[in-house]
DNA sequence: AATCCGGGGGA
DNA sequence: TCCCCAGGATT
């Protein structure tokens, strides 16, 4: 066998892949689950998800008969929450469109929601064996350090130009286990930071280690604005039971929350409150602040406890709660809260 | 092209 | 702290 870039990769990665529950399948329904799951995720996290998710819904049938509420909840706690919304709708439209079978082409997979130009690739190479690239970040990178490319690969065109190099390097090669060799190596050796190019089995072709610009490359520079925000968080109850809100369009979009206001005291909160809900509130006492951040943002929420004197309509008792899906931000406040009221 | 969208872990 | 992670949709 030929001694080059593919080959190397692809025996490297046939004796020294990582083991993951999702690699011990093809079938494209998993392979999709497992894609979306794991964008701008790391596998560890992903893992309990997965085998969770797979268990309670083991066919696209199930998935798309399910409640929306019932994926969020199963979502819980991982983030970028969109993804579970398209995964539900995806499913089905895949039962109508498609008789519940997964499309097996690049050009309908794409179409999907949800799915971009990685995901598509990833499935249709590791699912189908259909010759795709999927470039991720890992990918990215190894091609940077590779042909020591100089232009930043966060722009749009350094990664249109790395697409076409893995499309051609592609041709006539197994492309699942050239694209997951990419992954791994991208995971264990083509690290971010000090690359283990001792071990590596492309390292005779890289340009960046021939040049000593391994640890240089790859440029990466992005525009990073980071807001904080401080909010009022009510902890409204009626006796036993809190004031809980389903989140409109945006920053965890369907997810249950308590009532936050970007204002600087708890008695505007209460202005506010009755303004839009018509109900008095009373104000009961300081539970503490909680610190949330965001990719983008950071949250520091001062958490007040409110009364109010007759019920509304979005009241829930503790176990109520527990299965309602809720942001990691408000779970922290509760937990807090129920802290230090103890 | 820029911005939004989560949460966790490593250094 | 800062950076990254098997990215995609929207504007």
């Amino acid at each position: 066998m030929q001694n080059n870039i593919q080959n190397n990769l692809i025996s490297w990665y046939n004796h020294n892949h990582r083991q993951f529950p999702w690699r011990e399948t093809t079938n494209p329904y998993y392979i999709w689950i497992s894609e979306i799951m794991l964008q701008q995720t790391t596998t560890e996290a992903v893992i309990p998800y997965y085998k969770r998710f797979i268990q309670t819904f083991d066919t696209i049938d199930k998935l798309a008969s399910a409640s929306l509420e019932e994926v969020y909840k199963l979502w819980e706690g991982l983030g970028y929450y969109r993804r579970a919304k398209h995964i539900h709708e995806t499913a089905q439209l895949i039962c109508e469109k498609y008789d519940g079978q997964f499309p097996d082409t690049y050009e309908d997979i794409l179409k999907l929601k949800g799915i971009g130009p990685y995901t598509a690739g990833a499935i249709c190479s590791i699912a189908y064996g259909l010759s795709a690239p999927a470039i991720d970040g890992n990918v990215l990178r190894i091609i940077s350090r590779l042909y020591a490319l100089t232009e930043n690969i966060a722009l749009p065109k350094a990664q249109k130009n790395i697409f076409h190099i893995v499309n051609d390097l592609l041709i006539g090669y197994d492309a699942s286990a050239f694209n997951q060799g990419l992954m791994d190596l991208g995971a264990t050796i083509c690290r971010p930071l000090n690359p283990q190019c001792e071990i590596c089995p492309i390292a005779p072709f890289c340009k960046a280690r021939q040049s000593g610009q391994q640890k240089v490359l790859p440029i990466s520079i992005k525009n990073i604005k980071h807001k904080e925000i401080n909010y009022i968080t009510g902890i409204i109850t009626y006796q036993d039971q809190y004031v809980m809100i389903q989140n409109p369009a945006g920053l965890l979009e369907n997810l249950y929350g308590f009532i936050q206001y970007e204002l600087e005291s708890p008695y505007r909160f209460i202005e506010e409150f009755e303004k839009q809900y018509y109900i008095s509130l009373s104000l009961v006492s300081y539970h503490g602040q909680v610190k949330h951040v965001f990719t983008h943002r950071t949250w520091h929420m001062h958490i007040y406890h409110f009364t109010i004197s007759k019920p509304l309509s979005s009241l829930y008792s503790l176990n109520d709660i527990s299965q309602l899906p809720v942001s990691t931000a408000h779970l922290k406040v509760l937990k807090h809260y129920l802290k230090t009221i103890e």
